[in-house]
DNA sequence: GTAACTGCAAAATATTTGCATCCTT
DNA sequence: AAGGATGCAAATATTTTGCAGTTAC
């Protein structure tokens, strides 16, 4: 049993030719992905509809995270293995470098928590940083 | 000549009802907004296109900068220089809540330094939470 | 008067929902 | 066989574009 096929036992998820393609595209582009790329270059044709379906359980399940742009793109990137169900605990910091646009997963740096006023419940942070990349600097 | 004419000037911008009033709403507000809370609550109604083109405006010319999230909402907040004298209005987190869909400026939360991998180079750091408010819970 | 701005209509995109069919277990 | 997953069609929602009328300078 492979990888993957035990990610999808492990989350209770149908093991699918679909949802093998499509994270094997992950697994095999190392970065972030939008819809858009999955819908074309995942190795076949996958109705528009299943790909937004597959994508939202695979963030459900924490197999995937969404990382936020300007741009109305949503980019999606895998999660490190510790992440499951309704846990995202590798929420980190997302860098935007202004010299090259190009958007990075800070994985190694968590999202602080910070106290809040009374009376106000957290569910979810997020921290973007604009500035240089190290590649750009 | 107030604040609000001289900004336009300067950046070449016709002054327009329309620009006076959102921007007054960005300054009174003191905080990041969504399209929809200008379209909504910008004093009077504006088309739907107008402040898609308003707001892309003041993004172009610096006059308020996107704040990217994972919803497909972004949020739009004044910039730094613009903010009135001692005002920095960026330096807080921005709370929204799920329930009523406000955003609300946590004026007294001050968003939190990260120490970043070596060679980035922070300018601009931008926090979200998202939960429920204190008029909510 | 001219160029810039606005609003309406409509086109183009993107996202969600319902349902019948097919596949996994 | 049962429940979940997929694809198609269609309903919604969002964003962009074209153009004619209006306003700022």
């Amino acid at each position: 049993m492979d990888n993957i096929t035990s990610l999808f036992k492990k989350n209770g998820l149908s093991i699918t030719d679909g949802r093998k393609k499509i994270l094997s595209y992950f697994l095999n582009s190392e970065g972030a992905l939008t819809h858009a790329d999955v819908e074309k270059n995942a190795g076949e044709h996958f109705d528009r509809v299943t790909v937004y379906r597959t994508l939202q359980t695979f963030v459900d399940k924490g197999i995937i995270h969404q990382i936020p742009t300007t741009d109305n793109s949503i980019l999606y990137a895998l999660c490190k293995d510790d992440c499951g169900a309704g846990h995202h605990h590798d929420d980190h910091v997302h860098f935007i470098c202004e010299e090259c646009e190009k958007t990075i997963c800070l994985d190694g740096v968590m999202v602080p928590q910070v106290k809040l006023p009374r009376g106000f419940k957290p569910r979810h942070s997020e921290m973007v940083v604009k500035g240089i990349c190290d590649d750009c600097k």
